[in-house]
DNA sequence: GGCCGAATCTAGCGTCGCTAGAAACTATAG
DNA sequence: CTATAGTTTCTAGCGACGCTAGATTCGGCC
């Protein structure tokens, strides 16, 4: 009995795992629209009801796969950064690596950022991948800058803007290292305390 | 036959209007997940084909419901900007108005920048309103500045960043106002002709 | 009044996310 | 080794989607 339904509940969560990545997969290669349950109940082969004995639901399995997502785009950034000698340097190599990310891998990004997820952001039951991202821009900032989440926030903020328009089109892709330049020479510009209003 | 054909011209561009504000509205009301072809038919008060004589499909409806969306961007921060004194203030002014714009009007702002629609951006085809909404920005910054446009495309896509995240509640809500602060201070800071590439 | 072209509608195609109930499979008891 | 009870999986289908072909109705013109 034990031995049994243990071997069962391994194969059960190796065909979880299995569901993600052939959704991934199939997002990367032909869209998000082109992740349909029935196309990835094909894939996986099992009928289209198994699916719904793993996730809730669609945007559950889209949830799983941006889970997935910012794991690694945690890891990807923290490599970045260390890889960075000093503070200065740091942002820079983040911020790179965030946008070569987002322009490396659309489909996972929309995941993460763009499609409507059962992920929770910034509260106490933020999945740690999630928790873990950001802080790699937080950690861009001097420890003893009270206002580095803000300041993280607002780069983050940035970054995301830059790569969703020109993803889409909105802003064109050439000149894209200029923006980043520019980005950086402004936040990483000045900062400790505040200098109060400019206005 | 000239008579004729001309007011039923007229009807026809009034029909055309009329399904343009009817998605609109529905899609204020209810989001756009609940504005489908058939709900807007009814609304319309006609049949589901009339629609398609209209438009190409429900991207064009969605394109159409933009388009107007980008003329009252342009119009809303252009009073934002003249209503401010200097140029110091005029920056700040249209930061705020645009992100209003944003939280005030969800649905239309979602068709506008996030939902795929047929407009072209940047490029010698865009339409008149979208070309306004983004001088508005470019007209923040000193005419002498020769990247003044690079500064715009940076700021309207950290304002598009900031806003679509906490729409989505990927930032809280909350702690927006700093946000907006320290964008305006870093952006506006010390701009002026160009101080080189800072490394 | 009868015709003809344009405007409009009815009805339906293929696909979607999702699910109820049938079927098949598996572990245990006799 | 078979019968049974419980679980797992599948077949089939529901309602809704975007979109369209073909029938129908409408309005101006001889």
């Amino acid at each position: 009995m034990s031995a049994i339904s243990e071997r069962r509940e391994r194969e059960r969560a190796h065909r979880h795992q299995l569901i993600i990545t052939a959704a991934r997969e199939l997002a990367e290669a032909e869209g998000w629209e082109a992740v349909t349950t029935r196309r990835l109940a094909e894939r996986v082969e099992y009928s289209q009801p198994v699916l719904y004995s793993h996730f809730h639901g669609k945007d559950a399995i889209v949830s799983a796969v941006a889970l997935d997502g910012f794991s690694e785009l945690a890891a990807h950034l923290r490599r970045a950064r260390q890889a960075a000698p000093e503070l200065g340097q740091s942002l820079r190599a983040v911020c790179r690596a965030y946008l070569e990310f987002a322009t490396e891998r659309p489909a996972l990004y929309q995941a993460m950022f763009i499609l409507p997820t059962d992920l929770k952001f910034a509260s106490t039951e933020t999945p740690p991948p999630l928790r873990a991202s950001f802080d790699e821009f937080v950690s861009c900032f001097r420890p003893d800058n009270e206002r580095r989440e803000l300041f993280a926030e607002v780069l983050w903020s940035a970054l995301h803007g830059i790569a969703v328009l020109s993803e889409s089109g909105r802003i064109p892709l050439q000149g894209q290292e200029e923006r980043l330049d520019f980005l950086i020479t402004r936040i990483a510009g000045t900062s400790s305390p505040a200098p109060g209003h400019a206005s």
